[in-house]
This record gives C-alpha cells, sequence and structure tokens, in this order.
DNA sequence: GAAGTCAGGTTATCCTACAACTGGCCAAGT
DNA sequence: ACTTGGCCAGTTGTAGGATAACCTGACTTC
C-alpha cells in the first residue's frame, strides 16, 4: 500500500451481492433468456440457485422493479414486465471510454441545441429574452475575471431550451450537460490569457448573433448561428484532440 | 359491473412500501432537501423515521444506489451521489396526460429525426443505404396489404440513424420511439380504403425523397426532404386532435 | 512521526416468522 | 347451468433478531 495513497483515491468498494444480482437479471432479460411477460424463478428458488438469501434477492428485485424492468405479483410471483416503455434512456458513463464517444454525444446534444433554437425563436417571450440576456451577460462576467464561463455557457443554452416551451428539451439538455460539457476553449495551458480573453470574446460574438435572431423571431437565422457556433466549437475540440493524440 | 368488461381493465395493484420510500427519498434528493455528498440517516434511523422495517429501507436503498442516486459505504453510511451523471433520462409516460404532451415528446422525436437524416447522407454507406431501401420496400408491403406501416415507418426512420453511425442517435430514437408513435394517418374511420392507399402513398413519396438525398450525400436535401415530410405528419396529427376536440 | 491496535458505528447478509394477496377449486344456492 | 362464497396452496411483503464485514478515528507503542 503506497503511503501516499490520499482518501480521494479510495479504492472504489465492489459491488455487494444484490448489485451483482440485478445486473445478472438484467443480462438475462436484455439477452432474450427471458421474454417479455415471463415468469421469474420464486423468491426462494432464486436465492437457493445463486447461493445467496433471500434477502438480497428481494433488494435486487426491488431495483428492477424500480426500473420498470419487473413487476411484482404478490402471491403470485414477479414477472418481466409486458414491455420496456418504462425504461429509461441511459449513457453509460462509464463506457465512455474515449473522444470518439464524447464527440457522438456531443453531436447528439448539438443536434438539441440547434433546434431549440429555431423552436425558441418562434415561441420566445419577453421574459424568456431577459433570462437569455442574463445568462449572457453571467458569460460575459465570467470571462471578465479570467474564468472560461462553462457553466455560464451552459446556463446560456438552456435559457434557449426553456424558451422553447418544451419542457422534454430542456430536461434532455440538462440530462446531456451532465455528461459532457463541450469544450469550447482551447487547451489553456497553450492559450495566454490576453490570447484566451480574445478567444472567448469571439466565441460571446456567436452567442450574441443566437440571441439577435431569437429576439427578432427568426428561426432561420436562429438555427445558422446556432450551427456555425455548434460547428466552430466542434473544430476546436477536434484539433485539440488532434494535439492531444500527437503528444 | 358492466358485463363488457375485460380482463385489460384490472385495476393496477397498489405500489409498496419499498417503491413509495424510493419515491419520497428520490423527492428529497431533487428538492434539494438533501445536497449533493449529503450523508442520509442510518438504516435504522430512516427505518424508525418512516415507521417500517429496516427491510424495507435496504431495499429502497437498494434501488436508489442501483439507479446512481446513492453510493453506499458499509461501516460509514448512506450518501447521496457526488455527482448525478448516473441518473437516466426518464420520460414519465404516466404524465403524459394530454395531446399536448405527446405533441411536445414528437417535437423532440423530429428534431433527432431531422438531424439524423442530414448526418445519414454525410455518413451512408453502401450497406446502410440497403437497408433503407429495404425498411422502405417494408413500409410498401405494409401498405399495399392494407395496413398502415406504423412499425415499417419506424424502422424507416431507424435504419436512417443508424446510418449516422451515432449509436446515442439510435438508442434515444428507440427509446421516444415507444414512448410515441406518431400518427402520420388520418383517422382510419374516416377515410375509405381507397384514400388511405393514396395517402399512404404520398407519405411513401416523401420517404423515397428522403432516401434519394441520403443516397445522393446531400445533407442540406436530407434535411429539407424531412423537415417537409416531419411538417406533413404533423399537420395532419394537429387536424386529427382538432377534430377530436370537435366531438 | 510512523505503525499498529482497538473500539465504535454502520452497512451487508442471513435467518425465522407471520401477514397479505392471488388464483384455482369445490360446494351451496338460485 | 350459472353465480357466489369459502377454502387452500403458493408466493410475495414485512418485521425483527443475529452476526459478519467494513471503515474511520483515537490511542498506544516504538
Amino acid at each position: 500500500m503506497p503511503s501516499k495513497m490520499t482518501g480521494n483515491t479510495r479504492i472504489a468498494p465492489s459491488k455487494n451481492l444484490a448489485d451483482i444480482l440485478i445486473s445478472r437479471i438484467r443480462e438475462q432479460i436484455f439477452d432474450g433468456e427471458l421474454q417479455l411477460g415471463d415468469q421469474l424463478p420464486t423468491e426462494q428458488e432464486m436465492a437457493e440457485a445463486f447461493g445467496v438469501s433471500r434477502t438480497v434477492v428481494r433488494e435486487a428485485i426491488a431495483a428492477l422493479r424500480s426500473d420498470g424492468l419487473v413487476r411484482t405479483r404478490q402471491g403470485r410471483g414477479v414477472f418481466v414486465a409486458s414491455n420496456l416503455d418504462n425504461r429509461p434512456f441511459k449513457i453509460d458513463t462509464e463506457m465512455m471510454n474515449s473522444a470518439e464517444d464524447v464527440m457522438l454525444i456531443m453531436e447528439l446534444r448539438m443536434t438539441i441545441e440547434l433546434e431549440a433554437a429555431a423552436v425558441a425563436a418562434e415561441r420566445r417571450t419577453k421574459q424568456d429574452i431577459a433570462v437569455i440576456a442574463e445568462a449572457l451577460e453571467a458569460v460575459q462576467k465570467s470571462i471578465d475575471i479570467g474564468e472560461e464561463g462553462i457553466e455560464a455557457d451552459f446556463e446560456f443554452h438552456c435559457a434557449i431550451a426553456a424558451a422553447t416551451k418544451n419542457p422534454y428539451f430542456v430536461d434532455f439538455l440538462k440530462y446531456l450537460g451532465r455528461i459532457v460539457i463541450p469544450p469550447r476553449y482551447l487547451n489553456s495551458a497553450v492559450l495566454d490569457a490576453d490570447a484566451m480573453h480574445d478567444y472567448l470574446t469571439r466565441v460571446q460574438t456567436e452567442h450574441r448573433d443566437i440571441e439577435a435572431a431569437i429576439i427578432n423571431g427568426d428561426s432561420e437565422s436562429a438555427r445558422q448561428a446556432t450551427r456555425l457556433h455548434l460547428a466552430n466549437g466542434r473544430e476546436r475540440f477536434r484539433q485539440q484532440m488532434k494535439e492531444k493524440t500527437g503528444d
């Protein structure tokens, strides 16, 4: 055990028995071993089959039920759900190993941001416009104090999504935003403070173009401005990745 | 009890204690009562506070842990996760009460289909083109035997999403497809068989325009053709809803 | 200061017992 | 013949006791 081990690098605890069982049963459902509507073995049978106590089985079943994968009928048994409509959409962040994956998720996120800007241009209220303006000021403040404004930038895009009046746009964008924050900056170790500030000011100009199109209620301009902004950001990211792999 | 009562209207069982507790704790996390990284009361304390056995608490915690909302540390306690990246995106289908909600989810789905067509035009392989063609044939077959081709139509859009080479497009479209199938047809009780066939043939023409743009590798045409197709479908749906509320 | 030990707190697992529910079956009543 | 009510077996739901396992912090020893 290295003496430099700090509390933050504590080895993650291995999964407990209930977690292992959840994964096992989940696999059986997705691999087709268990079909929609099929009855699972009784709790007692599963306990014996997996060599665990019934408590562990019940914990696993509770999790699967909460996930919408199984239904339980007291006195009858446990059944695979008759449809998996209740299964949530989930990006497994542990499987995101590569920059390629990050790019693909960013692409999905950009798709949402793009159309959100267009719809926002159609539906925005005066209040929405005020919120978007505030978000832009927050970005500017962040830049002015020497930060990169990443969080404020995201709030700007969320404000646009809110102006669509479609909560599903907002929720999904927020979900994706938790998973990938597109770096709209070059590697900060490369640029000095002045160059970074110039660069971020250019990004902010792109933001203001989007804002203007939304204020004008011009969907097509909003779409174009957002597409340009996102394309620029993606190109920056791509170059950064190229430089990284060039190490 | 009406004699026309069928088995499909069986009353759903109420939630058990573990399910109720899962919802309670989930609310406390999302309402901000519990912050990221906060420690929850001990299992025993929660059991006393909620008036249930420790078994029920453990089942609830197992579900929340599987959902990524909490971490458990044996000997230390249960903690709200330090980030909620693992929380899946979920549309609560039980809350979808209105046609308005359906329209909003359709809008999100259309956003994906739209951009998928454009990206597919850039990235499609010969194999992708063959799969898309097959999907179109399947739609045609369905129409020819007097059906509306709803499932085949969805497979067509999934084939396009697959051609993006972005699995996240595919997965998300499939997720949304499970929740809403946009009716691209008028009320079948209104149209006779000939008018329906004519109508679906027109829809199929829109499909072929999309296919052609993808084959030609023309993103912008793919986008336009898909936008037209989706706009037409949405207008049909809107009119159907209007007629329905006119009853 | 570093290493080792121990106590206390808490989760993890197992077990027993009983309650509650469900569907099938059978008998009684109309 | 059909309906209703009761009983029974099978299975999930809940409670609670007991012990193992883990983890951290405090204390002691070198």
